[in-house]
DNA sequence: ATGGCCACCGAGGGTGGA
């Protein structure tokens, strides 16, 4: 079974390079963010077209997530139960027997902000409901853009800003895994560099100069079973690419 | 030369992303 991610930042605007990237890839499972589409506005059409299911939780301009899949999505969730919150999110639901979840990280745009806070609030109750989900669905992957950078490997040794590889946030990804969750490139060997985001900005893509924000972490019955994990680097190469790379999981059970 | 982008909304620049 294949899993991926992909934050596409506008699925109107990327869903030719998502169209394309399904073809080359066929993942069983892709996690979405950063839609930018209301739910009426969903392109289901075209993703059916090519040959996959879509459940989706989406907002105008910002934020929403979805997951395709080959097998239909059963128990859809949609966002994080008993925490009040406008912003889409988070989607969940099970492909196979693997629990998929699609999550859109808070940004937290500065440290000490008003945003920032609301990134460690906003973890704390993912970390709070995947605890109980992971009782309920001991194979699980928790996939998606979650906005930190959580070991200094996975950021470019310029990277100045405090944001994305604080103490805090660095703190809050090891609570998920501290639930019983292996973030799944690292459970193998990796070339150094890999990042899965790069700015628009200062030619960052052609030198290099990323950060590895974009995670698949997979719960314990599924470990042993990740047999590669990597970083697909050649749609951000395409005219107008979205600025962050598909990560893929291959699970051998 | 120390900043350079992109997408959103909406009709121009402000906002947000990371």
């Amino acid at each position: 079974m294949k899993i991926a991610t992909w934050n596409v930042n506008s699925l109107k605007v990327r869903l030719p390079h998502l169209i394309d990237w399904l073809a080359t890839e066929q993942p069983d499972a892709l996690c979405l963010q950063e839609l930018k589409c209301e739910n009426k506005a969903f392109p289901l059409a075209e993703i059916e077209a090519a040959g996959y299911q879509a459940v989706f939780n989406g907002q105008k301009t910002y934020n929403g997530v979805a997951i395709l899949s080959k097998l239909p999505a059963q128990d859809v969730q949609r966002d994080i139960p008993g925490f009040a919150d406008e912003q889409k999110r988070i989607i969940a639901a099970t492909i196979g027997d693997v629990r998929v979840i699609s999550a859109y990280v808070v940004n937290g745009q500065a440290v000490g902000s008003e945003k920032y806070a609301y990134k460690l609030a906003w973890l704390e109750a993912l970390t709070a409901w995947l605890k109980d989900e992971l009782t309920q669905h001991p194979k699980l992957v928790l996939a998606g853009d979650y906005n930190i950078a959580p070991d200094d490997r996975d950021v470019h040794p310029d990277w100045k800003d405090e944001l994305l590889v604080s103490a805090p946030e660095r703190a809050a990804f090891q609570a998920l895994l501290d639930l019983g969750l292996s973030d799944a490139f690292r459970l193998l060997e990796q070339p150094e560099k890999t990042f899965s985001w790069w700015d628009y900005r200062m030619m960052a893509f052609r030198r290099n100069f990323g950060l590895r924000i974009d995670h698949l972490l997979v719960s314990a019955p599924l470990v042993a079973g990740v047999t590669r994990c990597w970083v697909d680097k050649t749609p951000r190469k395409l005219e107008r690419p979205s600025d962050h790379a598909p990560v893929i999981v291959e699970l051998g059970n």
